[in-house]
DNA sequence: CGTACGATCTGCT
DNA sequence: GCAGATCGTACGA
């Protein structure tokens, strides 16, 4: 299966490519153990005029750094001291626009997933989260800044689509600081209910 | 240098 | 439903 080209990430449209991101499937490889699943919610952060966005305003630190990168990239931090959180960056250089992704539905290397989840069975509750995705797929900060095309994170077009129907919109999580914005439909989302393969 | 706080998850009630 | 976990980042002194 073909990985989504460099040029997919160059989107200028963050919240349609957040729409268009569901059911794409999410690699990754670390240490030879390869795990992945189909992506269920995203949602967008839409730059320096986002007051949810990290880069709102323009602000660039060491911390947002990448999201200032051309897109294709990986943006990990660092949540509430202990969650890793994976995002995408998307757009040029320096249109600081990225895709949390929030949720997956596992395909490859369940056993390890449930080990890293420490979990012993696979229920929606496994991934469904965006702590739970990085855990799961064993992302952490230390994978900032990787590039989507090489071959520790990468992302794969499987021919998976969903009727326009089934995909949700609502607004982001946890950004009730950002007082108007956090009323924005960027939050997609599919059942995993709804998912036959 | 000190401090406040998060794009969350879990376990207990 | 709610509190506790846990620490890097950001920002002001």
């Amino acid at each position: 299966m073909p990985k989504l080209s460099p040029e997919y990430y160059l989107n200028e449209n963050v919240v349609e490519l957040s729409k268009d991101l569901i059911g794409k499937v999410l690699f990754t490889k670390f240490e030879g153990k390869l795990t992945a699943g189909i992506i269920t919610e995203t949602e967008a952060y839409a730059g320096i005029n986002d007051k949810a966005s990290h880069a709102y305003g323009g602000k660039r630190t060491h911390r947002n750094e990448v999201m200032y990168h051309q897109g294709g990239k990986a943006y990990v931090y660092l949540c509430y001291g202990l969650h890793h959180l994976f995002n995408i960056v998307t757009n040029t250089e320096n249109i600081p626009h990225a895709v949390l992704i929030r949720a997956i539905y596992p395909i490859i290397g369940e056993k390890e997933i449930l080990k890293r989840r420490n979990a012993v069975k696979n229920n929606y509750n496994l991934t469904v989260g965006p702590g739970k995705v990085s855990q799961a797929l064993g992302i952490q900060t230390k994978h900032n800044g990787l590039v989507l095309s090489g071959n520790q994170i990468w992302l794969e077009d499987q021919g998976i689509s969903f009727n326009q129907k089934l995909i949700n919109v609502g607004t982001r999580i946890g950004v009730e600081y950002a007082k108007e914005d956090a009323l924005l439909p960027y939050r997609f989302w599919i059942n995993h209910s709804d998912i036959r393969l």
